[in-house]
RNA sequence: GGUAUCAUAGCUCAGUCGGUAGAGCAAAGGACUGAAAAUCCUUGUGUCGCUGGUUCGAUUCCAGCUGAUACCA
């Protein structure tokens, strides 16, 4: 068969607009399988706080990358790009479509574009370089980089210490400018990437928000967090839901301000994801609330 | 009922010795190629409570009204 009849559906949107609920029964209706692109939802120590689909949910179509790795585990994008690429490979095989779910724009790129050839840095140099920033200050690391490649100091943001930081450690890994591996490639992809964008009112996502946050709450949030506090310095757990309550756990915030500092950043969380996705010009938008959803994207797949 | 104080951005408030106003927070917009639920950047949105008076000009001064708060009855 022509790899160019397969196809994948991508959903996208916000945190909470209902993205798991569509995928699942686009999934039955395709009997297809779904790979989640959600950069916290594979880690299976966290399960409240990062709004997993259920168990029953989970039974109803089978899902890849949810509860398939640990926190304490490193699995960054490019490793989700291999391994989601690899699985998709397999569903093709007896499948046209598979469905990829997820609020993470970068795994979605991962998957439907892919990244440059950029080499892995080891955990000990960026250590260190985070060690001398702490130190240091960020100017310090502005010189740096701008030594080690003029161009990408001409190019990033200044201001920001995770870019800089990166950059210092193709550079210090390689020998080579981190410039120089960034050529915007596309890769080819034996799959076509259909689209979909889900989205809300903003008054009515943000409601939804807050009462999931509520929902959470209610279903023993605190107790997870509370699990999880020997792990707070993994970078897994850098994650809203999670950082506020750590606070709360520390005497900074009370109980009630810490929850309402974790729907305040769910909020932000949501705004982000939005100015992501539109950029993407290939995305399909769509009403999440529209009850004829699941149709309209079959449509899409056979065009007349 | 009386007296006093207050009324300015979504919220808390500053300010204009009379020339239509600005902070913090909230919010909005944006960037982002292996930390991405991360990280970073930008932006003030206003009948200055209402109606009159004085004035070239009133958000500012004056009067009345409305509302809030405190105290006195």
């Amino acid at each position: 068969m022509d790899n160019n009849s397969k196809t994948l559906i991508v959903i996208a949107g916000p945190t909470a607009v209902g993205k798991t609920v569509v995928a699942i029964e686009l999934a039955k209706q395709l009997k297809t399988e779904i790979i989640s692109a959600d950069s916290r939802q594979f880690f299976r120590e966290m399960a409240i706080g990062t709004a997993k689909p259920t168990d029953e949910e989970l039974a109803a179509a089978k899902h890849y990358f949810i509860n398939s790795h640990s926190i304490t585990e490193s699995f960054s994008v490019g490793d989700f790009e291999k391994q989601a690429l690899a699985q998709l490979k397999e569903i093709f095989k007896t499948h046209d479509t598979a469905i990829m779910v997820g609020g993470s724009g970068l795994y979605i790129k991962a998957v439907c574009e892919g990244f440059d050839e950029l080499p892995i840095a080891s955990p000990e140099i960026r250590e260190r370089l985070n060690q001398e920033f702490n130190d240091k200050g960020i100017i310090y690391i502005q010189e740096k980089l701008k030594a080690a490649d003029q161009v990408y100091y001409e190019q990033v943001d200044l201001n920001n210490p995770q870019r800089l930081i990166r950059a210092i450690e193709v550079f210090e890994t390689t020998g080579k400018p981190f410039s120089s591996y960034r050529k915007s490639t596309v890769n080819k992809r034996p799959f076509k990437c259909l689209k979909i964008g889900l989205n809300l009112p903003r008054e009515v996502l943000y409601q939804r928000i807050n009462q999931r946050v509520d929902a959470m709450v209610k279903e023993g949030l605190i107790d997870e967090v509370k699990g999880l506090l020997p792990y707070r310095h993994l970078n897994a757990l850098n994650t809203v839901g999670y950082s506020e309550l750590f606070d709360y756990f520390d005497g900074k915030t009370d109980l009630d301000t810490a929850i309402e500092l974790i729907k305040q950043n769910t909020r932000r969380f949501a705004k982000r994801q939005l100015t992501w996705f539109r950029k993407d010009k290939e995305i399909k938008w769509m009403e999440a609330n529209d009850p004829g959803l699941r149709d309209i994207i079959v449509n899409e797949l056979h065009p007349l």
